[in-house]
DNA sequence: GGTAGTTTTCGACTGTGGAGCGAAAACCTC
DNA sequence: GAGGTTTTCGCTCCACAGTCGAAAACTACC
């Protein structure tokens, strides 16, 4: 689960009540029940700590089955990455915290790489999706929306750019609103929002297309 | 496990042997035994019919989990795409066939979402990556490499630019050798090879990267 | 051996879309 | 109205993919 906060893309952890790595922080999760869908059962673990109506994206990554990933048993997992925009904030408990990607603790099985792993894939869809939109609050300005692929993205990235990638490729539409400008004054910023809140695809990476076009 | 062949790409196949399903063509596969790795075990259940050194990639698809998707108990799969170079022909059994993925017969549980999961996966990577690799003879010419891509993504490709792509992004290296022209004449063709024989990916896709290169 | 036919290869041109920059627009405060 | 701030827009640059046609290098036939 993954968040932009305070201008850093941070994930959620919680401490392990029991063995292995009792104390240790971790990714949420837990076990499958019987009959039970693997969404089903990630979205059920996380009910018990947070909201998951925040939930605004949540895709499979892989399935880890390296005998020795856990020291007691020998047991599968399959991590999955969810968005959580940024403009909600969801109460959590004593023992759950955000920790920024880029400093993690030490974690509990493989989870470190899991982690990282989550972060690699937000990067490369924010580039040729339009996985943003679980990131971002529904209506925001392009400089919002800015702050927002820095954070994820881990590098510099001009508003220019970034809104005229996004508006070419139709991912971003204008609202007609505008913000009110903050107490230094400026130009008042158009509002823009997502013309779509499911992950769509742009197919314009795809090299060696088909000719004729 | 695709393969092009003839000049299509095709997936192995095999009869089952049990129900659900009996009789039905389905993908190769089979339970994981304990303390196994999911890749052991597919290799395991793979060698059981055809030669697996023949496998020159494997990796992972999707973990699918819907309970109805096997109609006599509750069980999950991974799937997993393997591919075959097209210069080697493994032996297999009687109940075991190549069949091209354009046209698939009924298959057995959800075998034909994930066969054709594998073959937008494998489109997906011959453009932002060397995969070809896995799919090629170690030496071909531009041409027999122009048929391969055709055969699996289903669409021309012009031989002058699938050259250049891959010679710019240095993915290929020519060998220095040439290939004797066939009965009708022509110019020989030079000979190639992948400089690596594992997935790499060209960062070159990803938009809105770092800037200041 | 010259001519026609075939296949490969190369160079030149075009077009698309992302990156960078600076100026203009639209607002604030003093 | 002057100066400062933030947003937006237009222009240019550039990397590459896509297209086309001609040259290169060979065989076969007369």
């Amino acid at each position: 689960m993954l968040q932009v906060r305070e201008g850093r893309l941070q994930v959620l952890l919680w401490q392990r009540a029991r063995e292995p790595f009792l104390g240790a922080w971790s990714l949420p999760g837990g076990f499958l029940k019987l009959g039970e869908t693997l969404e089903e059962a990630i979205r059920g673990h996380l009910a018990q700590k947070v909201d998951v109506r925040e939930l605004a994206h949540l895709e499979q990554l892989e399935t880890l089955s390296e005998p020795d990933r856990n020291p007691l048993e020998w047991e599968l997992a399959t991590a999955y990455l969810g968005l959580v925009p940024a403009d909600v904030d969801p109460a959590v408990p004593e023992d759950t915290r955000w920790h920024p990607v880029s400093r993690l603790p030490d974690l509990a099985f493989d989870h470190r790489a899991i982690a990282l792993a989550g972060r690699e894939r937000l990067r490369a869809k924010l580039s040729y999706t339009n996985v943003a939109f679980a990131l971002a609050p529904p209506v925001f300005t392009i400089s919002e929306l800015r702050e927002l692929y820095v954070a994820a993205l881990g590098h510099e990235v001009s508003a220019t750019n970034l809104q005229r990638v996004l508006l070419r490729r139709g991912v971003l539409e204008p609202t007609g609103e505008r913000r009110e400008p903050g107490r230094a004054g400026g130009r008042p910023a158009a509002c823009y929002r997502f013309r779509s809140r499911r992950l769509e695809i742009t197919d314009q990476f795809a090299v060696l297309r088909p000719p004729e076009r």
